[in-house]
DNA sequence: CTCTAAACGAGACGGTACGTCCAGTCTTCGG
DNA sequence: CCGAAGACTGGACGTACCGTCTCGTTTAGAG
């Protein structure tokens, strides 16, 4: 590649990527979209470690300073993209029982950790923790979900006779999540569907099920 | 005390670049020292995320081609710091009862989080997680010995009659320090010492100590 | 005068890093005017074999990012810092005679030798020569320049009656100039007069005067 | 490539590439030998200023220090190894003819020039110039030796009555070499066949065979 | 034929510079 | 005047060599 070989002469001529002054500026949604897209192709071509601001100004056909003055940096920028690309939320699953419910929670949850949001989950927790960064909002938001889909599952399950009342606490509510969480960290994605299942069936069902 | 060691200690610190041409060069295992030191200090300073080569080349005052000669990368590097500092492991605590046995062990492991450790875990989950990758070695090592430590203690439990042996199963040993990690990577440090109570007395156990 | 000109001026030297959150940032032709002036300076400080981007872009308190994005290399840096120094060319001297002149001429151009021009031919002699590197540039920019100037002072002695018209040839146009570039090259800046002033009455002169 | 994972313990190890412990050890002569021939084969593959210390080492299967004992640097390195590897020289040539004389001695340096000889000249004159560098003396050898045989070769013409006496200078001795010289450093190997005879032509022999 | 001193090979070591990439900030200029 | 585009500074990346040095091994030559 050649550069300017008489640099200086060569400012007006100016041949970026894109000439903004003959194409039509893209503004407000239309912007964001761009901008959602880029975000979120780049976080399946190159994961979120190696996503860069740089790159996706440059997928987005837009400078970095438009990304800076909507996100203070990438972190934000991804989620925005997630949240943004998040449909309607799954409904809480009502198979009749309490085992399948439970399954049907865990493997939704496991699909989301074996696609993009596994990706950035697992980047995240690389960037601090202090006080209402990204990841703590997102950990809110999830765990608010999840744990109130269990918490609707597990209340079933007590109307049906399957478990008695005292049984539902927060830490049991919140334990087979963590569980699943737990091994994607560590063991990453794909999930192996037995990990659920045993989850379920050594740990979770048994410590519902036993007697006061 | 060989010449190289007399030759570290007689550096002031702040005293530019060393002239290697006149001081005694460090090697081998003075060297290893120096530049385990100066990965220790940047951890503690800067934490994992903005350690840099650079910055562990200067504070030892080494070259990057002598870290890079050592260590693939930082995360080689960073655990190769913190397997040498790690002196003897810590016995397997024996305080005549499961429960103390088992808050003695996470609060152990707790404690390791709550140190560089933890800086470090924190972030090898970003840096990808194929075959045999740092975090895969960390894991490894990490699990096996907290597995066993766990393992015994609670067989020492079944010897006492205090739980039944068909509870000592590979999900319920992992049980318990799963959590832990768990909380630390989506609370950060410290992990107050009532997270670990209750995980001993609302999960474990129950679960090990009910009827079969 | 403006105010990033100003700015400039105002900086300590020894300042360490500049904070360019708060200063103004240079671009464009400021920015071009510093970067040429730290890389003459380097040129004279150091010569060109020793001359680096590093250090150029330090002096020139800018970026090598800024450097390269400008010029593929050294060698073009260097050449457009020269060719931006450059004032008007010296006028095509017209002493009236044809010895005065030439004579004028060689010494215009061993003036140049003598100088960074030297330093940098001699540093771009070891360069490779492929097509359209920096070399052939000022190759073909410097002989341009002197044959032509070197042609205007025969065209004048014929004129005169000095020298037969036939004696202008390529040839005997460019004699001179490459015997004191290759004085220059095999033994070095400064250029004694005498070696000039032989070459135009051994070499040059006898040549043109000659009879067909 | 995997590095040592357990680095410190590997040290005794040390598989090197070529175990000097087994295969015969080189000195003196053969030593010689195979650094030359290295030298010149990193001269012919990558050129005079790609040439590194290093490589040559490598090449040799020797050390940079077996090197740096014999030669002080690069171009110590590279000149010796030509000389080493200069048969005979070639003999002044006798045509019959000044013309054909004077151009088999100039086709011998083109070709000289054209070879290893001219890359390194090249690259020497980018290193210094200062007292007793190796460029003053391989100018020195290289000029002592062709004045010489230009000298014998004028000396014959006078003889034969071709020129006059008086025309026999150090100038125009030196004066086709250093033409051919200039040609190929400013437009680089192969040098043309009908630059030499333009220089025989147009400059020298109008010049040696002018009337007092 | 030993034994010692030098030469050798291998590579570690502290440095410097390379050319690239990216983070954030600031300026310019089109709409 | 706003905001999109991108220029700018700073800094880290991982690599390549530099020239010096240390470490064992091998080999020549002195006794």
């Amino acid at each position: 590649m050649r550069k300017e070989e008489v640099a200086m002469e060569s400012q007006p001529a100016g041949a970026g990527p894109v000439d903004h002054r003959t194409l039509p500026r893209r503004r407000g949604e239309t912007l964001y979209a761009a901008i959602f897209e880029a975000t979120l192709a780049e976080l399946a071509d190159v994961g979120y470690a190696r996503l860069t601001m740089e790159r996706v100004a440059a997928r987005a056909r837009t400078s970095k300073a438009s990304l800076y003055k909507r996100w203070p940096g990438r972190a934000d920028l991804v989620l925005a993209a997630l949240r943004h690309r998040r449909g309607a939320p799954s409904p809480t699953p009502d198979t009749g029982g309490l085992r399948g419910d439970v399954l049907a929670l865990l493997r939704d949850g496991a699909a989301q950790l074996n696609g993009l949001m596994g990706e950035v989950i697992r980047g995240l927790m690389a960037e601090g923790l202090r006080e209402s960064t990204p990841i703590a909002t997102v950990r809110t938001s999830m765990f608010d979900s999840r744990n109130r889909r269990m918490s609707e599952v597990l209340d079933r399950a007590v109307k049906r006779g399957e478990i008695p009342a005292h049984a539902v606490t927060p830490q049991h509510i919140a334990l087979a999540p963590a569980l699943v969480d737990h091994h994607f960290l560590f063991y990453g994605a794909p999930i192996p569907d037995h990990v659920l299942t045993e989850i379920v069936d050594a740990v979770l069902l048994p410590l519902l099920t036993r007697p006061a």
